[in-house]
Parts: C-alpha cells; structure tokens; sequence
RNA sequence: GGCCCGGUGGCGGAAUGGCAGACGCGAUGGAUUCAAAAUCCAUUAUCCGUAAAGGGUGUGUGGGUUCGACUCCCACCCGGGCCA
C-alpha cells in the first residue's frame, strides 16, 4: 500500500536530474531566452534559513514554467563566500576561513539540492574561487584606470546619444602646468582624477577589540560584539567614485521594473538636491593677524568682490573663502551665522589663540562619534565658536564663525551657512547660543507650523517665534521682497553667479564608495605602493599586470588583532609584501581588501560564461543572455547592493564590455518569513496580569509604563486567550488585553525553523508548497507547522487521484480510466489551466495552488474518473511540487522527464458556461440570485430579474428610477 | 521626525469599483475502525430568530465620491520596515 512517500520519491528524481543533465543550460539561447536569478547567498554556518527557498521556490516556478513553455532559461546558484563572519570564526576557533568556508558551502548546496530547484549546478562558482576573483580585481584595474568626463558626448552600441562616460586614464587632459612640472606630477594629477582614489577616511577603530569595524557593528559609538567604545581616527581608504554615475543611476531608474518602494529608496539614499554653492570671504591668511579688523575688512571684501567679478566663480575654493552650499540660497540674507565641520580644513587658521583649547578639546569630543550620532535631531546641538568672521557676500555683513558637529565634512562642503529663521537645527543652535534670528521668509497666508516648528517656539517679549522652514514670499530684503521662494531662489543664484561669488549646484547624499576594509578574507588589491630609499611610500601607485592576475591571499594561520589600525595582511610573509619591479623601484603590496560587495557585483554576469579563461565573460554570451529578466531576493539589499551592482554595470557598459545599460530588468522583493505567532501576557513579580496597553519595552525586557516596573512576559496557548472586540484578552480576566505577533526567526529567540527538520518530516515538494501558498511573495507572513501539513494532505490527494494506495506495488489507480470526460470536467479543468497560468505569469502563487486543491478537491473522490481530465493536472503541478509530478508523470506512462513536456493549453471557448448566475439587488442589495444567458442583454436579464418572488417583492409599491446592468456581473434596481 | 508597506473570521489569506471571507489551517459533529492513525462527509464571520424560513450588522476609525466602496478621495488611529 504505498502513500505518498516523499522520502522514497524526492531523491530518486533529483538523482535522475543530475545524471541526466536535465537543466543543463546551453551556452547561448535557443530560441526565447529567460535569466531568472536568485540574489547571491552568503553560505554562513547556520545554513539556509526559510527565507532562501521561498525567494528560490519562486524562480524555480517560473523557470520550470517557462521551459515547459518552450523557452531557454539560465537559472544559475553561486555563493558570495568572502566577508567577515568567516574570519571571526578563525579568530575564535583557529580554523582558516577557507575550510570553514568550503564547509559552509557544501552543506548550503546540499540543503538546495534537497529542496529540488532546477539550477544548472555546472555554472556554480564562489567568489573566493581564484579564477572568480581574478575578474573582481580585474573589473577594479578597469575602475582603477579609469576617470569620469562628464561632458563625453558619444552613441552608445544601440545608437542612443549619451553624454559623460568612464574613460581610460590615458585620454584625461593633462593641464599644461601640470605637465610642466614632470612625470610624477602628472601621475599625481591622474591619481586625483580616477575612479579608484586614495583618501583619508575615518574608520570605525575599536582599541579594545583592536580592530576596524564596519559601520553596521558599531551601536551607539560601541561595538556591538563587548560594548567598548569605538573611536573614528581617519586612515588611508580606497574610494569608488560612484557619484560621477549619481545622475545616470538615479535616471535610469526609470527604465526598470522594480517595486516603487525599492526605488523610491534608491532615489533617497541618492539624494539629489539642487541649490547653490557660495563663497564666504574670510580674508587672506595672516598667520600673525588673527581676527580681522572691521574698516579693513571692509575695504579688502570690496576688492575681494571686484577682483571676483572680474575672474568669476572658480573651480576649487582659494583659502580666502569658505565655500558652502545650501538649497535655500534665497535665505542668503537671514544668515546671521556660519558653522564647519569638526573636521573642516580651515578650522585651524580660523581659530583665536584664546578659543583654541576648547575647539581642540570640542575636535576629540566629535570624532568618538558617528555620523548618526551626530545628526540625530533628538540630541542637543553643540558647537565652539572659532573666534573670527566671515563676510556674508549679499550683504557686507561680518557673521561668526562656529565649528559644530551637526554638520558632516562628508556632505556638501562640511560647511553651512547657519538661517536660524529658517532651519530647525540652525535655530535650535541659535537659541541655545543666543546667535541672532533674522527672517526673510514670510509664510503664505493661512500656513500652520508644522509639528516639528511648534516644538522649537518660544516667547520674546510677549511674542511667539518659532522657526519657518517652508517656501513662501522673500521679505526684509530690499529690492527682493515679495518674490516668492521658488522664483528669488532663481534670480539669488543668478545674481551670485554674475558677480562670480556663488553658482547652481546639484548635490547628492550619495558619497563615494568606501571601498577598503581592514580585513584578511576578502579580495586582495591588484595594486602596489612604490617606496623611497628609506622604505617608506611615496604616495604613488603601481597596479599589476592583468598577466599577474588572480594576486591570491598569503599564506597565513594568524588572524588575531595586533592592536593596531593596520589590516592584517600587513603582517602578511615578506615574500608577499614585497618585490622590486624591474626598474629597481621598490613595491609594497597594498594590504586592505576589497569589501563583500565587489563580489556580488558581477557575478550575474560571471554565470552566463563561467569557466571563461580569457574573458570575464564572453561578449556573444552577454548580449544574448543578459539583461536578468527576473531578479528575487530580500529587500535587505534594495540599497547597497543594487546600487553597487548597478554602478559597476554602467562602468562596464561605459568601456563597451556589457551591451546593456542596467543588470536587472525586473526586481522583485520577497516578504521576510517569520516565526510561528507567539501570544504573550505579561505579569508583575507577584503574578498579578497586567494589561498589553500598559507594558513597554524598555532597555532590559519589559517595563510598566507608569513606574518602570518590571513585568515578565508569560507565553500562552491559544485556548487561553479570546478575541474581545479588537483586542484578545485571557479568557480567565477579561481586562487583561494580550500580545499577539509573530516575530523575525532568530536564534535567541528560539523560534527558527530550519529547513532540514521541515524536509525531513513533510518533504521538499511540501515545504515548497507551503512557501508559496503561505501568502503574497512580497507578504511577510508568519511560518504555520500545521500549514505544511495541510499542503501535504493536498499533495497526498493528488497522489491517490493517480495512484493506487491499497496495492503494495506502485500503480494507477483503478478508477483512472478512459471515460469521456463530461463538459462540466472539462470547463473545470480548462478554466484550471487558464488560472494557473495567469497567476504564474503574474507571480501569484498563492492562488495558483488554491485553484489546483478546487480542482483536486472536484475529483478526488469521484469514480471512475475520466483520465484525459486529470492527466493535465501533472504539469501544472509540476513547477510547486516537481518530485512527486515527475513521479506521477512516470506512473502515467510516460518515459521521458516532464521538465520539457508542453505546457497545457486551454481552449477560450470552453472558459465560459451557457448561463450565468448574477446577483440582483435593490437598491444596492443583494436580494437574489438569477441564472441569465451568458452575455445577456438588459433587457432579458431584467425580466428574468423582475420575475424573481424576492424581487418582486422588494420592488412591489416602489418607483424604478434606474436599473443598473453590467452583463455576467449583476443587476442593480434603484427603487424610490 | 521623514519616506514606504500594511490593517478583512479564532489564524494565514481571497476578492482592486459589482455576490466579502475562495483556498488552507484550526475547531465542532459524524462515517469508517475492536481501537487508533490515515481517509471521507457535514458545519464553522457575527447578531436577532427554539429551529427552519427570513432578516439586521460587518473589511482599523470618521467623513466623502458612486446606483453600488475591502477596493477610489480626504483626515485620523494602530502595526511593521527603511532612513534620519
């Protein structure tokens, strides 16, 4: 008597797919090609969480599916292996990362190959593989000699006109002065302009742990892993200047099927703004004149100005000046104060001799924290006065310098001018330091403040001021006054720029790619530094050959932190670190590496040409396989890694090597899967319930919110709890309202459902099932056991509609037999097929599987059952639950895979029925249910309608002043 | 604080202007069985009605548009995510 038997089935046809080949890909499309890709796993220890096979479930449908509908589909599996969990773990336990890296691996691809997804394992790689990263380091060196021109106009392989591209270095125009001075001027020059930069940056530097740690495990200024403190101490950093491609990837965006809410935001962490950059004079720097005298300022600003009309608005900033930019130039003349950066170039020769310990001291103070930190608009502002001036250039007037750390260095200039008025950081300083308040902006007639305005007003002389940040019309401001703000901003900037002291400026939030980390596992850089005869770097750079490429990491056992900011690879074997290059210069090999991102970059491209030694991808095989029509994975990754991946790409096309402009055609986010629903009532000490309303969590578990009272939270089974109004509440005390959510799987929360336990108790075709009848794919929803097993209930139906399970051998059900399927059977089944498909095509997966369980449902305890009926049913099922349809398929007769059987079809005609049964209403309601032709015209189906007893009823002694008839949908009589 | 997503039975969800609750879980009753598992059948939003027939109410709250609103518009409340 064999049931259905998942554990006999499943590795039978995965076995079969292997040596058979089944979804080997050729290397170029026949026919229609489809890339459906799955974002790149990072193959920790813990193996696959739920979360891969729902996103995975879901390509493999779509791919099975389009197979079956004649299509050539590249469906590839790869693992982006470098990053840092796999080098803490060495740090830990002294096992190099790359044995517990190949571990990790070979149990993900083992749990994948169990859940049945028809990749084309012959294209799997890692991102550690040698010959992978040979092309990472090789796409940096194209980075790396590369510089960004703006105003390149060219056509690009489709004919489209473009303007700015990614050149070689060697086409960057030298300046004429600069070529004077010598070879190494100009490679300095060069070394300025590339896509690859040095700079100094600040690094999350961790003294206790005594390493650099990345942003994300940094909490509050502590390291997340022992709470010690972290410091920001700047060091040499690898920049990618991915905001040259700022414009063209927020633009682009357009061009693309992703989620709104994905785009919206990229379009956000882009940024972009327009406003103006202005110059501020501080006048010349007199190491012995500190301040500056008011007549002679006033003199030398008017020649400052005359000589600025006449040169007009420079390029780079002379040291005269503080250069700022502000999308609001129209409040130029309600800056009453300008602030810079902690870190600002010119603090040091801004600042008095009798300010310059309490900046100095205000300086350590900034740089223990971070960026959000110091933004964050609930903490108090703080700030230093320099000591001197700066000429506000609308107006002559003399306005103090501050140095605060609300501003970044790292956004805009690093230097603002301070509108109190007219900005709620501005006025929050302004009034704590008692700086002046100057309005030039009056809001429209009838504004309200915001939330956030009324929150900052205070009481001068009986009157209420609170700051205005919205648009309205210019005032206090001579000749401008009354303009509206949209309007005087145009003519501002316009004036600034004739007399050469501002001009427009776009700025975005976006900064260049920090692309350096101070870690072992990861790619190395191909690049080397020369050193002097004392062995210390010049500053200049030598990259390897493409010849010398994979630069594969040394040999080492020794992770652990020596303290220092270095990386580790600092401590590498000399034989690595060092060699003298032909010329007898010698090199020193740069030690950071690359960080996880650079990986997972490009190896969408990596898969359609994977063994490629000579191309990192074969150009025929790119433009016949890419764009990735299909991309699924977690919105985690809706920002960094989709920018980053973009940004290469476009590099790429920039150089001619990819012939599209943007990777992924369509994005699509799958929902998070949560643990099973948890109901929580919480209790004080003495036992006593205390209701959900009254409960917070506080730092330490949960707390009263009157008293701060500890409160421990209880779990409770659903019979112990009841639904009161919109609340459940214990059924012992009704008063006593309860929680009830489900939480993201974690491990300290013990709720994690692991996909082996799931596989091995129901089978790989029902855990997949269940992942999709959950729930929409971009729903988060909570994880059910019992769902599961109601999936595999309706699996198990489907066996016993095909096979016999009271026989001891495998074979068809007796009662499946050669009967003529009736009309009703086959509308049933043709209209299954016509749902099925359309839902597939529509990713809805959800109601795909609801629609085969109505069709199971129909026939499952019907005998005899007409064979030609059910048969069709395999395929369609073939796509959720692939082992057990490959297995019916086989039982059915057939002696040939399924996986590229034709798809069914269904025939229109048999999609309608000779009558249909509308709804009639009175008035809006539902008062009866007629049967009417199908397509039936007003006429008829209101006589069939009126001749209905309930109608006729509703409608007795009323006047029909109208009659609404939507044919097959319903009738509607408004009655008087 | 800003942006985005969501709020429908005991639970997951279906319906995107036209019969609210498809499908599944859970629950209840029954059949089969020595018994169980498995399987099958029936009921299952809620209130009024002894029951049936029938009727009222109902998609977070309040308003609006419409013959008709879960669906569209406005305001608000709550939950989640991302960013600050």
């Amino acid at each position: 008597m064999p049931r259905y038997d998942p554990k006999r089935i499943e590795p039978k046809w995965q076995a079969f797919w292997e040596q058979n080949q089944t979804f080997k890909t050729p290397d170029m499309p026949v026919g229609e090609k489809l890339y459906v890709l799955d974002m790149f796993p990072y193959p920790s220890g813990d193996g696959l969480h739920m979360g891969h096979p729902e996103g995975q479930t879901a390509t493999d449908i779509v791919c099975r599916y389009a197979r079956m509908k004649g299509k050539s589909v590249l469906h590839p599996m790869g693992w982006d292996a470098f990053g840092l969990p796999a080098e803490q773990y060495a740090i830990k336990h002294k096992i190099h990362p790359r044995i517990t890296t190949t571990k990790n691996i070979n149990n993900f691809r083992r749990q994948e190959k169990m859940l049945g997804f028809s990749f084309d394992w012959n294209r799997e790689f890692s991102t550690t593989d040698p010959e992978y990263f040979r092309w990472t380091q090789w796409i940096f060196l194209q980075i790396y000699h590369a510089w960004y021109d703006p105003e390149f106009v060219w056509t690009d392989p489709a004919g489209k006109p473009r303007i700015g591209k990614a050149r070689r270095i060697s086409e960057l125009p030298i300046p004429e002065e600069v070529a004077a001075i010598g070879q190494e001027a100009v490679r300095r020059y060069q070394d300025r302009h590339r896509l690859a930069y040095q700079h100094e940056a600040p690094v999350n530097w961790c003294p206790a742990l005594g390493t650099v740690l990345a942003n994300e495990e940094v909490i509050d200024g502590k390291s997340e892993r022992g709470d010690h403190p972290v410091v920001r101490i700047p060091m040499r950093q690898w920049m990618l200047g991915i905001t040259q491609y700022a414009e063209r990837l927020l633009a682009d965006l357009e061009h693309v099927k992703w989620p709104e809410s994905i785009k919206a935001l990229q379009k956000n962490w882009i940024g972009r703004s327009t406003g103006a950059e202005v110059d501020f004079w501080i006048g010349a720097d007199d190491a012995d004149d500190e301040g500056m005298e008011a007549e002679d300022a006033a003199a030398e600003f008017d020649d400052w100005c005359e000589d600025r009309l006449a040169s007009g608005f420079p390029e780079q900033p002379d040291d005269d000046v503080l250069r700022i930019y502000t999308t609001r130039p129209d409040t130029l003349f309600g800056a009453t104060y300008m602030v810079l950066a902690p870190e600002h170039p010119a603090v040091d020769r801004l600042t008095t001799s009798e300010q310059r310990a309490e900046i100095a001291a205000y300086r350590l103070r900034a740089a223990g924290k971070s960026d959000l930190d110091r933004t964050d608009l609930c903490k108090d502002k703080s700030g230093v006065f320099t000591g001197s001036y700066a000429v506000n250039p609308v107006n002559g007037e003399l306005i103090p310098v501050w140095i605060a750390d609300y501003v970044l260095i790292s956004y805009g200039t690093g230097a603002i001018m301070a509108v109190p008025a007219h900005d709620v950081r501005d006025w929050e300083f302004a009034v704590k330091y008692k700086l002046p308040i100057r309005p030039v902006v009056e809001p429209p007639a009838g504004y309200t403040s915001s939330r956030e305005e009324q929150d900052l007003a205070r009481t001068v002389d009986g009157k209420i001021e609170m700051p205005f940040t919205g648009e309205g019309f210019a005032i206090h401001q001579g000749e401008f006054d009354g303009l509206p703000t949209a309007q005087f901003k145009e003519q501002i900037t316009q004036v600034l720029a004739e007399r050469g002291l501002g001009k427009k400026a776009v700025n975005y939030r976006l900064r260049d790619w920090l692309f350096s980390r101070q870690h072992f596992w990861g790619e190395p850089f191909p690049l080397w530094h020369e050193l002097d005869a004392a062995g210390n770097p010049t500053g200049l750079m030598r990259s390897d050959p493409e010849s010398a490429l994979p630069i594969t990491l040394p040999e080492m056992n020794d992770f652990k932190p020596h303290g220092r900011p270095e990386p580790p690879l600092a401590e590498a074997p000399p034989e690595w670190l060092y060699k003298t290059d032909t010329d007898g210069v010698k090199l020193l090999r740069e030690t950071n590496t690359m960080p996880q991102w650079a990986g997972s970059c490009w190896y969408y491209l990596r898969f359609i040409d994977p063994k490629n030694d000579t191309v990192f991808v074969d150009p025929l095989k790119e433009k016949a396989w890419m764009p990735v029509d299909l991309y699924i994975g977690g919105a985690e990754h809706a920002v960094l890694h989709l920018l980053y991946a973009r940004f290469w790409h476009k590099l790429l096309f920039d150089f001619g090597y990819v012939s599209s402009d943007e990777p992924f055609n369509r994005l699509v986010n799958q929902g998070m899967i949560l643990g099973e629903a948890e109901i929580t009532g919480f209790q004080k000490e003495d036992g006593q319930w205390v209701t959900i309303r009254d409960v917070k969590e506080g730092e330490e578990g949960h707390v009263l919110k009157a008293t701060g009272e500890k409160v421990t939270a209880v779990k409770l089974q659903p019979e112990q709890v009841v639904k009161q109004g919109d609340q459940l509440v214990l059924i012992e005390h009704a008063q006593i309202a309860v929680e009830s959510r489900s939480y993201k799987m974690s491990k300290s929360r013990g709720n994690v459902v692991n996909p082996d336990t799931v596989i091995d108790e129901y089978g790989a075709d029902s855990a997949r099932l269940f992942e999709m009848f959950m729930g929409p794919l971009e729903a988060s929803k909570p994880w059910s056991m019992t769902g599961v097993e109601g999936v595999s209930r309706f699996l198990g139906r489907v066996w016993r509609l095909f096979a016999d399970d009271r026989s001891d051998a495998v074979q068809l059900h007796p009662a499946l037999t050669s009967v003529e399927p009736t009309a009703e059977q086959m509308r049933l089944l043709h209209r299954t097929i016509f749902a099925v498909t359309r839902d597939i095509d529509m990713l809805s997966f959800n109601t795909a599987i609801s629609r085969m369980m109505e069709f199971v449902n129909e026939f499952a305890t019907l005998e005899p059952r007409p064979r030609a009926a059910l048969e069709p049913l395999v395929l369609l099922l073939s796509p959720f639950a692939p082992h057990l349809s490959e297995e019916l398929w086989q039982l059915l007769g057939h002696d040939k895979s399924l996986a590229y059987e034709p798809w069914p079809k269904y025939d229109p005609k048999l999609l309608v029925e000779s009558d249909v049964e509308i709804p009639v209403q009175v008035n809006g309601k539902l008062r009866a249910k007629v049967r009417v032709p199908t397509k039936a015209d007003q006429e008829t189906a209101e006589r069939i309608g009126r001749a209905d007893p309930k109608v006729t009823e509703h409608l007795s002694g009323k006047q029909v002043v109208k009659v609404v008839y939507v044919a097959d949908r319903l009738l509607n009589f408004v009655v008087k």
